[in-house]
RNA sequence: GCCCGCUUGGUGUAGAGGUUAUCAUGCAGGAUUGUCAUUCCUGCGACCCGGGUUCAAUUCCCGGAGUGGGCGCCA
């Protein structure tokens, strides 16, 4: 249970109102929040008043608060912040049709005075309370409007206890919380383009993922860290889900292998799914959602949680399972998304996709001599693990031999000495190690049903938008 | 970067070479109401920009801008 301290500005929340009403009868209360509809011109007025914890009626009566502030409540505009002092009643209760069932008690507050803290200004850009539907690119112009809608504010709550559910998970398998830089000297770690920027005097660049740092953090013996931070890739691409700024849930294990941190993988994202479908809060937030969907005539999202262990799909198997579905692809290309589309009839939900072939992986992939694919080429031990058609997760074991490691480099048309802050994290003694990275956007996109992955993001960094 | 759409009140939409430009929501005013998605009445508010075709363009054509979707690549 959440503790409320009382604040400056208010005495109890409009949640505790209704939780603790019953107690609360006669009792003089302050509390504020946005005025999210106001009823009634005559001697008396109804408020809907709505803060971070519910939402309360005022109830205003022209000899209880005075004429003059009657007329000041009935004259503000929607999506005012107000602070009322009254008294707590029980709300007199809807008249219901016959055969219908009783609604439980519900309180509300006796205004005996307001204060306007801030006058909303007239039209809002967009309807916080409306069903008519707004597009994203309008919610995201005026995004502390859109948050104010009661199925976004959930979303980001959720997103919370996504983040809380999947490090007390971690935390209880012995990992440590660290922070590795964002601002990085080294180019690339290949795959993706960086944004560069000048630090004091030098070119530098934001970094692309915590990788080659959290691999430090094994030679440096801390054995088992996240991190939840945010990436940075200055690709150009425009799709439902992907993002020029993203925060990605990484984690890096000593003495283990690409298995080992697959089982970490899953262990981690069933207890999320677990723990959102079994918390009362969590349960709350996803009904708030639904509530929302039912009026765009939207499916209601359920969730499901996975059992454990995810399918596994080698790379081999994906590949001759696609040309089966009469797919385009030859061993050795990367799987694209009409391919991928058609792994997710049989997948729809999480699977992961281990032993890739080690062209397509980046130089940090270990890969074992001798395990070769039905072409005879070197297989990796780097995984994704998809949800249907999209990836979230790309891990693998990481390569611990530096002579092995210096050869990819190579082969990979990288200059080892710009790597040298890296490779000389190896010179000493590193343990086999493996780990992952996890698209903290894309699993709230599935858990939450948006289908777009702007829409999981406060303030999302995209092609065209960096502002606000 | 490539391909395909779309752009009409604050928001979301309907629509047509000549209309009083539709509906919902919103806003303003009024009637009713301890209301509770109130109901009812009245009113307000819009065709992205530039050029072309035409007697006439918001509608057709070209260009631009903005935006949405698909793809590549990725998390």
């Amino acid at each position: 249970m959440t503790t409320w301290v009382p604040t400056a500005y208010r005495t109890h929340t409009l949640g505790e109102i209704q939780t603790l009403g019953a107690d609360l009868i006669d009792k003089t209360v302050t509390v504020a929040g946005f005025m999210e509809a106001n009823r009634g011109k005559g001697a008396i007025c109804f408020v809907d008043l709505r803060d971070g914890t519910g939402t309360t009626q005022v109830f205003l009566k022209a000899n209880t608060i005075g004429a003059e502030s009657l007329d000041l409540v009935q004259r503000m505009t929607r999506e005012s912040t107000l602070q009322f002092t009254g008294t707590v009643s029980l709300k007199r209760p809807p008249k219901v049709k016959e055969g219908e069932p009783t609604p439980p008690p519900a309180y509300e507050v006796l205004a005996t005075s307001v204060e306007v803290i801030a006058r909303a200004e007239a039209p809002l850009p967009l309807g916080v309370t409306d069903t008519v539907n707004v597009e994203l690119d309008t919610r995201l112009d005026n995004r502390f409007l859109d948050l104010r809608r009661a199925h976004v504010n959930a979303m980001f709550r959720l997103r919370g206890k996504v983040l809380q559910f999947g490090r007390q998970h971690l935390i209880t398998e012995g990992f440590i919380e660290t922070h590795t830089p964002k601002i990085v000297a080294t180019a690339t770690e290949g795959g993706t383009d960086l944004f560069p920027m000048q630090y004091f005097e030098t070119p530098a660049y934001l970094n692309q993922s915590p990788q080659l740092f959290k691999q430090l953090c094994m030679s440096g013996g801390l054995e088992r860290v996240f991190e939840i931070g945010p990436a940075f890739r200055a690709e150009k691409h425009d799709t439902y889900r992907h993002l020029n700024e993203f925060i990605s849930f990484d984690i890096e294990v000593s003495w283990a292998n690409d298995d080992d941190v697959m089982g970490v993988l899953e262990r981690m994202l069933h207890h999320i799914w677990k723990s959102v479908a079994e918390e009362e809060e969590s349960q709350g937030l996803i009904a708030t959602i639904n509530a929302y969907r039912a009026t765009q005539e939207e499916e209601a999202i359920e969730v499901i949680v996975p059992e454990l262990p995810f399918p596994r799909m080698e790379y081999c198997d994906a590949i001759r399972i696609i040309k089966e579905k009469g797919g385009t692809i030859e061993w050795g290309d990367d799987i694209d998304a009409e391919n991928s589309d058609l792994l997710a009839e049989d997948l729809p939900q999480f699977y992961f996709l281990p032993r890739w072939p080690m062209s397509l992986k980046p130089f940090y992939i270990h890969h074992v001599e001798g395990e070769i694919g039905s072409t005879d080429q070197q297989l990796s031990r780097g995984f994704d693990l998809n949800f249907g058609r999209d990836e979230m997760t790309s891990g693998g074991q990481r390569e611990h031999r530096i002579d092995v490691l210096i050869d990819n480099l190579k082969n990979m048309d990288l200059d080892p000495e710009e790597f040298e802050f890296y490779v000389a994290g190896f010179r000493h003694g590193v343990p086999p190690h493996a780990g992952w990275g996890l698209g903290v956007e894309r699993i709230l996109m599935k858990l939450t049903g948006a289908k777009n992955v702007r829409e999981t993001v406060l303030f999302p960094r995209d092609r065209k938008r960096f502002c606000p």
